[in-house]
RNA sequence: GGCGACAUAGCCAAGUGGUAAGGCAGAGGUCUGCAAAACCUUUAUCCCCAGUUCAACCCUGGGUGUCGCCUCCA
């Protein structure tokens, strides 16, 4: 089965042909490091996680490469205000960023090259734009000639007129267009620089990604992502440096971008101030919840961030939870025949399957996907309601059983959480003294529940739900399970 | 000003030329302590106008509204 995506570059789906067969090379432009990420950056590292995900679940072998601008004005103005080193602030915040991401459950990258440590490859670039008559030297600046690069305005569906007329950018005279831009930026005092053959300075923002996309994923490679803000002028940019370094077109095959995050519709960024760090957000939420409420809408679409969002979020992710722990609960059982009707619904979970996989497959929609998979917790549970004392149909369990991991996994959620503690049960684990006290707790209730006090039964239920442990009681006795 | 995207139930959100997935909230029910949690059932004719078609929410044209890019931004 083929796989459509979006194509930013023509404007519409195609089915996805990699360059080799049973390989996929992405490159997803990564962060600058100066600051703790913020919820609408998350969103395309974890859109591309689950792209990544699925494509392997698809047979292909990725490689995924993703940079760190670690080498920017922001950088070292913070840097400067901060009275420390350029890298102590990328270093900083590289951190944050994989600490954040992991919690996510944001898979790393195979490589995250940094500008820092790509220089020489930059500068061979740059030099190779210059021998090509792309670029020019102006006092130690080198410019991209952007009228020397016949697709200029392709990804982006703008040509150089209609970009002059709009243009918010004074212009500077040196340069042979207005919008030619930096590939070199000679070196100011109080920056970091490094030798060239144009003197000392550092690297413009587009050429890193040229150069360590090329390095690590050849001449030509299959994805390209980013958020949608990048298209111009950053992507743009990219395709004339590529393309103009190695004479081949097109760079990259497909070209996907994702929607912004917003706040009361507004784009969530840092130079509006309207922006959540996920740090933040996580005093609040489980990660497993953001990252929900990010796959839940589908990639290219805006998506509007706020506390009720994370709250339904929170709700919906509860009811597959269950469901899941149902499926757990159902397979303890000793399993009996086939009933009557269980042979129909393997066949009806089966279909969810090819559903859920086929909605991935056009152009990784996971909005829809995802509706598959309450329709199987939908399903387990009405089973498990029907069967009641009945033993479960052992095949039926399993297959509900591996779709529904199967589902998970390629979503990236509910992969590997505490399942439900049964109260009937021994437990055992390194929190055991924290279960003990619950447990004792929860005596303390049925002790009350059975004395007809349900005003302090209500109350110590309450108090526990306020630390993270929710009560359910069943036929089966007590349950609790912690967020 | 130039270019582009979007407009589906109270809210969020998929989708197909042949009368609309899913989630949250609401309503009804099961269970229960006339509790909580959980589960089941249930809730739309798709911004406006015109056109194409046997048939349009999905195609075309126009309008209105919202958002984005053109400056750093995921």
């Amino acid at each position: 089965m083929t796989i459509k995506v979006y194509n930013t570059l023509t404007k519409r789906k195609e089915d996805f042909k990699p360059i080799k067969e049973g390989e996929a090379g992405i490159y997803v432009c990564g962060v600058t490091p100066y600051n703790h990420p913020h919820v609408g950056n998350a969103r395309p590292f974890v859109t591309w996680d689950v792209i990544r995900r699925f494509l392997e679940h698809e047979g292909y072998n990725v490689t995924h490469v993703q940079n760190f601008t670690d080498v920017d004005d922001k950088i070292i103005n913070t840097a400067n205000q901060e009275g420390v080193q350029w890298y102590d602030i990328s270093n900083r915040y590289i951190d944050s960023y994989y600490e954040v991401m992991d919690k996510l459950h944001v898979r790393r990258a195979h490589i995250y090259p940094r500008v820092s440590e790509h220089i020489p490859d930059i500068v061979a670039t740059v030099q190779k734009l210059i021998d090509n008559g792309h670029a020019y030297v102006v006092d130690g600046d080198v410019y991209y000639k952007v009228q020397s690069f016949k697709y200029y305005g392709e990804l982006s569906g703008r040509n150089l007129e209609d970009m002059q007329a709009g243009a918010r950018v004074d212009v500077d005279d040196r340069k042979a267009h207005p919008m030619d831009f930096a590939l070199w930026k000679a070196a100011k005092p109080g920056e970091p620089s490094w030798d060239s053959p144009w003197g000392k300075g550092r690297p413009g923002w587009h050429i890193e990604c040229s150069t360590m996309s090329m390095k690590y994923l050849g001449e030509t490679f299959d994805f390209h992502g980013g958020g949608s803000d990048l298209i111009f002028p950053h992507h743009e940019n990219e395709i004339a440096q590529s393309e103009g370094c190695t004479g081949k077109h097109p760079f990259v095959h497909y070209w996907l971008h994702n929607g912004f995050i917003t706040v009361n519709e507004e784009k969530m960024s840092k130079s509006l101030g309207n922006f959540f760090t996920v740090i933040d957000i996580l005093k609040k939420f489980s990660p497993e919840t953001l990252r929900f409420f990010i796959v839940e809408t589908h990639y290219r679409s805006p998506l509007d961030f706020s506390d009720t969002r994370l709250k339904e979020a929170e709700k919906s992710l509860a009811r597959l939870r269950n469901a899941r722990e149902v499926l757990m609960e159902l397979s303890k059982k000793i399993s009996g025949g086939p009933l009557q009707n269980s042979l129909q619904l393997r066949a009806e979970v089966i279909k969810l399957r090819d559903d859920f996989m086929n909605a991935m497959r056009d152009d990784f929609n996971t909005a829809l996907a995802i509706s598959y998979m309450f329709e199987l917790a939908k399903k387990v549970n009405t089973y498990k309601n029907e069967l009641k004392d009945d033993k479960p149909d052992g095949k039926l369990l399993d297959i509900m059983s591996k779709v529904f991991s199967e589902m998970c996994s390629i979503i990236g959620i509910l992969e590997n959480e505490k399942q439900m503690v049964n109260n009937n049960e021994k437990k055992e684990s390194d929190d055991g003294r924290e279960q003990a006290l619950v447990q004792m707790i929860i005596d303390m209730r049925q002790e009350a529940r059975k004395n007809k006090n349900f005003a302090l039964a209500d109350k110590l239920r309450d108090d526990l739900a306020k630390i993270g442990v929710v009560l359910q009681d069943t036929p089966d006795g007590v349950k609790w399970s912690k967020e």
